[in-house]
DNA sequence: ATGACTTAGATGCTAAGA
């Protein structure tokens, strides 16, 4: 089963680009984030003749969050218990809940596509919330790892945080701001304690995931790596291969993230396990 | 010159991204 993420940047923008690179590469299940749209506004048709049913968590033109499947999805989970809401109270005092994390399960794999508030700046009410934000994610996945401790999981996604200096292009351009501050890779180590690793880096050990658009950044690749596949122990044990898709940045109208895709082997699983028939 | 892209919506501007 070959599984991947995708922040798209608007996948009505985009819906050619990541249509045709599915069926290219042989993407059985694809997490999308920054959809950019409501689900009355999603761009199905393209999808569903390629072979993929979708599903998807958009509430506006903000963030949003999706999974492209041609296998059967099941256990849908719009966003975790105790997420945090961020922006205007309403009358009973309750932040607005944003559409950032979506969960399915395919072939017996936990799937998460995770789109992680970016922070704007230290100390910004943003950065608060995205601390909260990693920080309730984290305990409910330490909960549910020991609830299935032996279900393959994986947190797919956009986490914007670098968790090593060599993530970004030139660490003195990011003093004092985000995505390489301590506590945001605090909160990012967090996963790993919990008995998570990035499942890409031990196959792709170089490598950015995002290059902004301004400043040439691309063609200088002065990039960032924030995407990641955050796999369980079980999940972990069935990847094969990883590949970041750097190709998916040239071209006309790209999005500033590629997608980052791993390769499972759902038979392995059953021959390393002792109790297998 | 405090911006150099790109997107969506409330469009001829603002907010957001990282």
């Amino acid at each position: 089963m070959r599984v991947a993420t995708w922040n798209v940047n608007s996948i009505r923008a985009r819906v050619g680009r990541v249509t045709e690179w599915l069926v290219r590469e042989d993407i059985d299940v694809v997490a999308m984030q920054e959809i950019k749209c409501r689900e009355n506004q999603f761009p199905f048709e393209p999808f569903t003749e390629a072979g993929y049913d979708v599903e998807l968590h958009g509430l506006n033109q903000w963030n949003g969050v999706a999974f492209a499947s041609r296998l059967p999805m099941e256990d849908l989970a719009v966003g975790f218990e105790g997420v945090p809401g961020f922006g205007k109270p309403d009358e009973n005092g309750v932040l607005p809940s944003e559409a950032r994390a979506l969960g399915v399960t395919v072939n017996g794999v936990r799937l998460w596509s995770l789109y992680v508030p970016n922070g704007r700046e230290l100390g910004d009410p943003h950065y608060d919330y995205k601390l909260k934000w990693l920080d309730q994610l984290a305990d409910q996945t330490r909960g549910w790892l020991a609830e299935h401790p032996d279900q393959p999981l994986a947190l797919m996604g956009d986490w914007n945080v670098a968790p090593l200096d060599t993530d970004v292009w030139d660490l003195s351009v990011f003093e004092g701001a985000t995505h390489v501050s301590p506590p945001e890779r605090a909160a990012f180590s967090k996963f790993e304690a919990i008995g998570l690793s990035d499942v890409v880096r031990p196959l792709v050990p170089t490598g950015y995931t995002y290059w902004d658009y301004k400043q040439l950044r691309f063609p200088r690749n002065e990039g960032m790596r924030i995407d990641f596949i955050m796999g369980s122990a079980p999940f972990a044990s069935l990847v094969t291969d990883a590949r970041i898709d750097r190709n998916e940045r040239k071209g006309t109208a790209p999005s500033d993230h590629v997608p980052v895709v791993v390769d499972l082997d759902l038979d392995l699983e059953d021959d390393d396990r002792p109790m297998a028939l």
